[in-house]
DNA sequence: CGGGTATTGTGATAACTATCACGATACTCT
DNA sequence: AGAGTATCGTGATAGTTATCACAATACCCG
């Protein structure tokens, strides 16, 4: 056992949140115990690593046998702080915000959209998802307090993305989870995660140019 | 001047990426030349390690000058493989999907969006952009050869991924995105990348749990 | 109940990535 | 034109992450 000021890699985390759903459809195939190996070409990553990864945080599996699949995903449900509610916000009802308030998959983690704001006067007062309203912007930095949000998801154009990343701040979130083409600002003690959607396109358009030169297969003639 | 066959960091490529974004928005305020300062400082980079991303592709800058800014962003345009055109298509045209095919982003970087697909009947015809008709899934193979795309996006439910991955693969393109929580598998020519959303939010629940015990500034007694 | 087998947990090692420090060099100014 | 200054490019170094190999150990079976 570990996790005693040591620090863990981030790909760990990442490794540990895809454990998570290939431990699940796991289960689902009827698997009571999973070994490293077996969850590892499930999830495509190393049996070595996996044990590696947990090992960081303490010691689950039984020697000779493997983990038990439903105590493992709750184990490291516990180790990535999933085993609570988070009490979420997001700003900016585009159809990216519209897909990420209706993405079932946020409920199952523990993450509860207490609210959703836009600055369209259009969009108030719609119903983007089960019982839940757009509000206005002006409204955020109260509703955030009164829902005591802990999680900002910012899908606002890049233009309003630190005005927004601003208000979340003041309405009192620990964790900005930021998609807007812009590198926001804030204070030390908010945490800051950027996803970039272009990003990801851009690395596979280099692989792509860079690697392989390969051609499309045509009739045969 | 490296660049043969020597290993070039993922984390280099996404960087890189950024500074397109940094380097355009530079030039927007007036900088013709950047430094690697300033553009570190721009895009929260150091610049030892912009110099040395840049340095794996060759010399772009002046010593005791800078970088020209408009210079730079297209030889990292080249270098990413952005100075072409990618012919994409998109399968799975629920809120995700849409907000990809009207992101004008991608445009810009030089993506183009030539078929949208979907399995709903009802949305099969329906304008999704500009001149675009969403197409039935049958279609995907003949329409993705035809138009020779070579990046296929993938936007279906978990449950879905890999038959639709399987589809894009035979309609011949060389590169998949996928945005779905299953890892697909695909043929060793296809390049594969993964975008989970979810991870990137378990990453920061991670962050807030472990890290800071800090609490919510109540109204002064 | 003891040997055989499977599979974990982890120290040691290798591979990779970022940081540092400084030589190289182009521009500026007198 | 030469000294001074700014800033790049990069080899060396430090730090981080993944891989490997094997000791440890729990279950199975006769």
């Amino acid at each position: 056992m570990k996790q005693k000021g040591i620090k863990i890699p981030e790909a760990t985390i990442k490794r540990l949140s895809a454990y998570i759903n290939c431990l699940e459809r796991l289960d689902d195939k009827g698997y009571q115990v999973v070994s490293s190996e077996l969850l590892g070409e499930s999830c495509q990553v190393s049996p070595a690593q996996i044990r590696k990864d947990l090992s960081y945080f303490g010691e689950f599996g039984v020697r000779g046998v493997g983990y038990t699949t439903k105590t493992l995903t709750e184990q490291i449900k516990v180790i990535l702080g999933l085993d609570r509610i988070w009490p979420t916000v997001l700003v900016g009802v585009g159809h990216l915000g519209h897909a990420l308030l209706n993405f079932t998959f946020f409920r199952e983690h523990g993450y509860r959209m207490v609210a959703a704001f836009d600055s369209d006067p259009r969009k108030i007062g719609t119903e983007v998802a089960e019982g839940l309203h757009i509000q206005p912007i002006e409204e955020l930095v109260e509703t955030s307090n009164r829902e005591k949000a802990a999680i900002g998801i910012v899908t606002v154009p890049a233009s309003s993305a630190q005005s927004t990343a601003d208000l979340l701040v003041e309405g009192g979130v620990s964790g900005i989870l930021n998609f807007a083409p812009f590198k926001v600002k804030v204070p030390e003690h908010v945490t800051l995660r950027n996803v970039s959607i272009v990003s990801e396109l851009d690395n596979l358009a280099y692989l792509l140019s860079s690697k392989k030169p390969r051609r499309r297969r045509k009739k045969i003639k």
